[in-house]
DNA sequence: TTGAAAGCGCTAACAT
DNA sequence: ATGTTAGCGCTTTCAA
């Protein structure tokens, strides 16, 4: 007997995986009445219920969704692209979008772009690979091969942080034009006469800043001079945007339309620096209201974008589109708010 | 013939999905030459390959690696926990981490713990059900059911951010009390007399505090006192620290260590703000050496830690033990090093 | 160099 | 309330 079942398992040292097969004999049912106890325990009677949650705690067992999604067609899972997943704009987006989506089952798979087109497609292309039910992006500039793999996976698209007359799918955000000439009115409304554009290479920072510097041109200004970065945006490059635009652009006085807060928060630290008064000699507006912004010092002037709502509708416009809910409209617009403190 | 072809494909209004099988039949081979053409091309004929890669862009062909998981039992997921995506020291050593796996071809599946055992358990839970190649967790303190699903799922894990005798399976971070006590010996050796502890809610930003408090006692300093924060860090939860140091403790002068540099630059505005000189009346270290440290007003004195070399050691354990690689040490300490700026 | 067959661990019909 | 059967789209043997 002992011999036999030394033959009998041969090389048999792999640890067999505890599936559902596993929980199933030792509850005594079959394997589907498993996994109903998972899926629909209503659909269940309470003794073997009790008796497959038994052998479950007993065996360990953890689902396997990869084989469940393979045979369900559902992986459960949402493939997210952001620009930078250290830029808190992003990074708190979705903080709140995965909240969203986590309470009705879904996983986030998420990877950055880089602000990189090229990256976006090549990722879209890794993402699909896995299946997943949604796919949010960041902004509504994509190349056409990466519109066309996204159709053709025909699932839901969110795209965030701008609006658009044609989205992929759906797209919830704001006008950065619109901002930008916001912005440009609350400057002349304040009686400023010279204004200056600090920015980071973000697309959409540019077309607010574009916007900006056209409104208020049409507006008589004789110029806005402006300092633009390629990648992201820091204290740092705030600090340097000024010292350029004082050192070399002959910046004297006016207000700094930043791209960020981060660069405006830069700007206010080379202005104190330099012994430049805020908002008298040197006025500045962020863009974001970032947490820190209201214990700057002064307290910074800036652009208010709801991101928990922004997060919250893109989950909600994802989930709809997911649970087969007719959604009316394409596009959302969240707007945006000038928030007036001391530095403007 | 027509009609017959009506007949045939009765209700069948669902677009077949393109599969292996597809592009197979459209190359004029089997199902398995084209997951040859994929996975190991060099074991196709040219000829082959190129009709393969034809067939492929012509039917838009994307790969469904939730099948090929389920047959290799290997995901090519990692998943990675960590307390808070908002935060840059967590979100970069992600950004740096997820670089290097994914030039192994390895994905990131991430989710935030928000500092808690019990989520951190729950999603583990969760996260195992996709059945990851190998998981990364934050900190050393785990719950127990978490440290045995994990051991049971019998892949690598890695433990960032901290040291310990015993880990899961391998770690690598480096030591908060050894972290604390060098800030202390810094303290002592530049001959501040009095010292204070700024705190966010972090089990390892406390043991550093404690670490901190206890050699600066133990040195003869009369007493420590500190402000400790429940959650995250923040510019504001820094200013209010100093304003509650100053107003409530007494705190006249010395040298505030602060868990990070967030909390430390609002230590700075808020000095600032009352007209304290900074080193002068009070003096201030941080922790992370932040990009932002080196452009305070004055600049930061803080503690480096290598973020971008601890996402590499920590995927290159992980890889190496993918690949079946003898790792002799289970613990790596990468270290620290306090660099000396201007505010202490 | 290529193919046939057998699963991976689950869910989706369809019985009973 | 429970079970049977048939896949999901791949990879892994093993043959040819």
């Amino acid at each position: 007997m002992l011999k036999n079942q030394r033959v009998t398992d041969k090389e048999d040292r792999s640890p067999r995986p505890v599936t559902m097969e596993t929980v199933a004999r030792l509850a005594g049912v079959s394997q589907v009445t498993v996994s109903r106890a998972l899926n629909e325990p209503d659909k269940v009677s309470p003794a073997t219920l009790a008796r497959i949650r038994h052998a479950i705690a007993v065996t360990g067992y953890v689902p396997n969704l990869v084989a469940g999604a393979l045979a369900s067609k559902r992986s459960k899972l949402i493939a997210a692209l952001i620009p930078s997943i250290t830029n808190i704009v992003y990074s708190s987006l979705m903080q709140h979008f995965s909240q969203a989506v986590r309470a009705s089952g879904y996983q986030l798979l998420m990877s950055e772009t880089g602000f990189s087109q090229d990256e976006e497609q090549e990722l879209v292309a890794k993402l699909l690979t896995r299946r997943p039910d949604a796919v949010l992006l960041t902004g509504i500039r994509h190349s056409d091969p990466c519109r066309h793999m996204l159709l053709g996976a025909g699932i839901p698209v969110v795209e965030v942080w701008d609006v658009t007359e044609t989205p992929i799918d759906t797209c919830v955000g704001f006008s950065h034009t619109e901002a930008g000439k916001a912005v440009a009115a609350f400057v002349r409304e304040n009686g400023y006469r010279r204004a200056a554009n600090v920015s980071a290479g973000d697309e959409r920072a540019l077309r607010r800043k574009d916007a900006f510097a056209r409104a208020l041109i049409e507006a008589g200004f004789a110029s806005v001079p402006e300092v633009c970065f390629e990648g992201g945006a820091s204290i740092e490059r705030g600090r340097l945007a000024l010292a350029r635009l004082v050192d070399e652009q002959a910046f004297r006085d006016g207000v700094i339309f930043c791209s960020s807060d981060l660069l405006a928060h830069g700007v206010l630290i080379e202005a104190q620096a330099r012994g430049l008064r805020v908002p008298e000699d040197v006025a500045v507006i962020g863009f974001g209201d970032q947490v820190f912004a209201a214990h700057t010092l002064p307290p910074l002037t800036t652009v208010r974008v709801d991101r928990a709502l922004l997060g919250e509708r893109a989950a909600s416009a994802l989930l709809a589109r997911l649970n087969g809910v007719e959604v009316p409209e394409k596009t959302i617009d969240i707007g945006f708010e000038i928030v007036r403190r001391a530095t403007a």
